[in-house]
DNA sequence: TGTACATCAGTGAACGCGCGTTCACTGATGTAC
DNA sequence: TGTACATCAGTGAACGCGCGTTCACTGATGTAC
């Protein structure tokens, strides 16, 4: 035996780690192999060691998002209802917006992922869940409501930061995100609490 | 003179809306001049009489979508008030999302144009700013929450069309849809009228 | 009216380039003796 | 403890391919006489 046995393990993730920055910057196509194995301190002949292809390096970076540490730091220790408090106001916050490494994939990738396998899709959608099933553990509300609110919060969340990542006015973009905060504070029953831009 | 004067800008015009179609359905990079000038009926070289480059495309292709009809039928004649609850339920229909050749560039490119240059993406952001002026015109609120309002409503119909045009999940895109819809019509002053899907 | 001409929209072969992928190899490593 | 060995992670040259772009050309057209 050769190499410990955690040393492939470690190569393999400093890979996609190397790979989800850069796909969150620049987006699936734009970035070559070469380049990801560059940024990973390899050369492009050992990446068919660790994926089949590079669509299967797709789902295993939009996966290592939900295990990295995101933009933005959210105590997950804290009760239900504040996750969803911190989760919006960190969602939707500036910080968030800037950091373009660490974008979460439901923002940076949109299109990539809606053009890709099935495979990179459904991980793509398992992250949603994750995120619509956090946001209905918070929300006080009737039970048949709090999905549809939680739902409707993970639209303004992305939408708002779609949409204020891809226009040019960054005036008008921080009044999209504070609209798309505003109305999920109020819609999760925070009523009136606005949290720091 | 050599043929008609309108009949560089009529072709001009064809290219822009084969191109339109093309890279609603499947991106920017993933369509090459060969497929737009050969979907327009005409061969690759006279492409750059009509065309800086392949990007100078992309913008007249976004802005020739304020132009055209549109994925779902809505009524401009109508009232402003008319027109809102058109428009958000025209936006997150069933049908908007199936008609992949006229969705709406916001969610069928966001990433695309977050990637382009200065010129496209101006054009994507005078879009959005026609969708939230329209929004706000038909808004029943004291002024200053009307603009709110309306950005609001903008990033839920992009959030909820961006999420459900990506999942794999029919039954989970209908629900982001639904619940994306439900809370911009509450929002816009139409409690409890509830448009068909 | 008929014809020769100038224009320029459109053609298609060719270019250089970077991509994803393959493959014969190399050499650092843990194991067996 | 020291050495020969087998393994396999990583190397880097090479491949075929399709892309955006260029360019010398062709031929359909409206105009001038």
């Amino acid at each position: 035996m050769p190499y410990a046995p955690e040393h492939k393990e470690q190569t393999h993730a400093r890979i996609v780690e190397c790979a989800r920055r850069m796909f969150n910057r620049h987006g699936f196509e734009a970035v070559s192999i070469d380049q990801i194995m560059a940024s990973a301190g390899l050369t492009r002949g050992g990446f068919y060691h660790h994926f089949a292809n590079k669509e299967a390096l797709y789902s295993e970076a939009i996966a290592s998002y939900a295990r990295c540490e995101g933009a933005v730091p959210v105590d997950f220790t804290a009760s239900a209802r504040q996750v969803v408090l911190q989760m919006i106001g960190a969602y939707l916050s500036h910080q968030h917006l800037e950091s373009l490494d660490n974008h979460c994939p439901m923002i940076a990738l949109p299109s990539d992922v809606a053009r890709a396998g099935p495979v990179v899709r459904r991980t793509y959608q398992q992250l949603l869940a994750g995120m619509v099933a956090m946001f209905e553990r918070g929300i006080e509300q009737a039970d048949r409501d709090a999905r549809q609110a939680a739902l409707a919060i993970a639209a303004l969340c992305v939408g708002g930061m779609v949409l204020a990542r891809t226009i040019e006015d960054a005036d008008l973009a921080a009044e999209v995100r504070d609209a798309a905060r505003a109305l999920a504070l109020d819609v999760a029953g925070f009523n009136g609490t606005a949290a720091a831009a």
